[in-house]
DNA sequence: TTGAAAGCGCTACCAG
DNA sequence: CTGGTAGCGCTTTCAA
């Protein structure tokens, strides 16, 4: 009898014909008693003689063979390329996580480091998950949905700046944040605005429309934008505010909160006053920025939360033939403090 | 028959003997061509025919059925709880995926929160990873391990803050993170040392053994110590510097950087000069820290680097049977700047 | 050079 | 109430 495990590497798992022959019942009857399947019912010897067995081996059933034959998953695919820092999106990974899971599905975040799109969604693809969220560091081209799709993914949802084709979205607009923060500065009457676009790469998707946003509000007041790449390091910081002078601007919007401090503090440091001779606004709303003095300026984001993108998943699997929606879940608004 | 493929959302993924029937070929056929198994010449003008079948189709392998079918995976399963913020972790993690990824594995994030270790290791074990990191947030235990290592897992390895029994560990020693901040302080000439502890859930891994660290380097030099417990947030910090006086301490380590930078803020509010009154360390040495006035003194913990983990995971796979190591590796020292 | 068939672990029918 | 059995999609002998 093998109650003592003693399988350091060379014994395979149990599997439920084991449990089966220990308990000296069939597989199926196993299965019926694991499973707690109603249709079927096994008096409670046998019950307890499988569950005895079952806990004595160390039995886990196996997930693969059990959706190669139910013929699909309960996986919810969350594809990831650079896992993006801070507080916002952790939060609301956090939840998104939690909440799938008492739905009951497997939340499983698929690293897809240097794939190109296509690449990525057959990979994805092969593990035939019911649902892929797609947070947008990772490119989804309508290609891709559709092998997805065809690979038995009952919902596509896309979260970020844009919509794909053939998905449901939640539209996270950053133009509107660049297009709030733009207009905040030139109410505080500036004329010359700076953008800071980060050095770093992969947050170009957020960078890009935040800086339409600014352009776009600058126009509508005759004001004049330039971008300004930085790297989020003190010396890259130090040399742009040592130029800054001749760049002759009169406000900054500094991408988020933190290039937003960084740069701040650099031109304080080169003598600048902020936000006498420039305003500075940042994003994010971290409470870091509250510690600066002047105080950070900033647009608060409320992103969607995990919770009702969670339950859009869980709709959509139910329901896979709605039409993609498209759900523009973004609040922010400005918070005005002291560096502006 | 299902001739006609209609696949918005009815039909089912196109299997190897779909593309098979396509070809003209049989199912063997296929997976030899698809897989270019050497063993076995295949003439190219059939190659060509299903290369082309596949494409037509859209065919994507399944992978569960593809593992199934060998009697292994090559996933790595990293557990999480709470994604812990700050670029230190991402980046490690980042590096870790894309090296694990380098060396052909399927890097598979399993968010497992609100499971206790058994059932979270039962979890874990249904998809048959070849192996597991731990990231420390969820606990595993013994059996857990022992579970694990039933279910087919070659490489069960612990990155966190003690070893468990029966894995590899990646130790990093939280105990010294405090003890350096507390021999700094003592060396300062701080005698009465506060130490703050996260008012928020499941940073308890961290904070015990850096408090345990203050503890040890204090009572060699007849300090003492007291800990604090503080929320990531205004008010609360606003209150313990209220108290401040009442709780007559010299010198604070603050968890980390962010947690100092809060309280080092409401203690000037309060009037408390730092360092003269109070001295204030943290630790990660983060960029803002040195944006604060006075710069932040910090302790800077080196984690290991993820290609290093993948390349013990990769060891540890091929060669199962490895006695657990413990590998230390967490390299950190005191920077000093102007607050302490 | 290709095909037929077995079987990985599991569940769901249908008999007994 | 319980057991036999088919078959999910795939790879891999063994035969032709």
């Amino acid at each position: 009898m093998s109650q003592s495990p003693k399988q350091s590497a060379g014994s395979p798992a149990p599997t439920s014909a084991d449990v089966a022959r220990l308990a000296g019942v069939s597989r199926a009857t196993v299965s019926y008693v694991l499973n707690n399947t109603a249709a079927v019912r096994i008096s409670e010897p046998t019950r307890r003689r499988v569950r005895e067995a079952a806990e004595e081996l160390g039995y886990v059933p196996h997930a693969a063979a059990r959706s190669l034959r139910a013929g699909h998953s309960r996986m919810v695919l969350l594809p990831t390329a650079h896992v993006p820092v801070g507080p916002l999106y952790s939060r609301f990974f956090n939840e998104l996580q939690w909440a799938l899971r008492s739905l009951d599905y497997t939340v499983v975040q698929y690293g897809s480091v240097g794939m190109d799109a296509d690449e990525a969604a057959r990979a994805w693809a092969e593990l035939r998950p019911v649902a892929v969220v797609s947070l947008g560091h990772v490119e989804l081209t309508p290609t891709g949905v559709e092998l997805l799709r065809r690979s038995g993914a009952k919902a596509v949802i896309t979260v970020g700046p844009q919509q794909v084709e053939g998905t449901h979205a939640l539209v996270m607009d950053q133009t509107r944040v660049g297009r709030l923060a733009g207009a905040h500065l030139v109410e505080r009457g500036r004329r010359r605005l700076g953008v800071v676009m980060p050095g770093e790469p992969g947050l170009e998707v957020f960078s890009v429309p935040r800086l339409e946003g600014v352009r776009a509000a600058a126009e509508a007041a005759g004001a004049t934008v330039v971008p300004l790449s930085l790297r989020y390091e003190e010396e890259p910081a130090g040399a742009l505010a040592a130029r800054w002078r001749d760049l002759d601007l009169d406000g900054v919007f500094g991408y988020n909160d933190e290039y937003a401090m960084l740069l701040m503090r650099a031109l304080q440091d080169a003598g600048i006053a902020v936000p006498e001779e420039t305003a500075v606004v940042g994003s994010d709303d971290l409470v870091v920025g509250r510690l600066l003095r002047p105080r950070l300026s900033t647009v608060h984001i409320d992103m969607v939360g995990g919770g009702e993108l969670a339950e859009l998943v869980d709709r959509v699997v139910r329901e896979p033939d709605t039409a993609p929606e498209r759900h523009e879940r973004l609040d922010s608004y400005v918070v005005h403090r002291e560096s502006s």
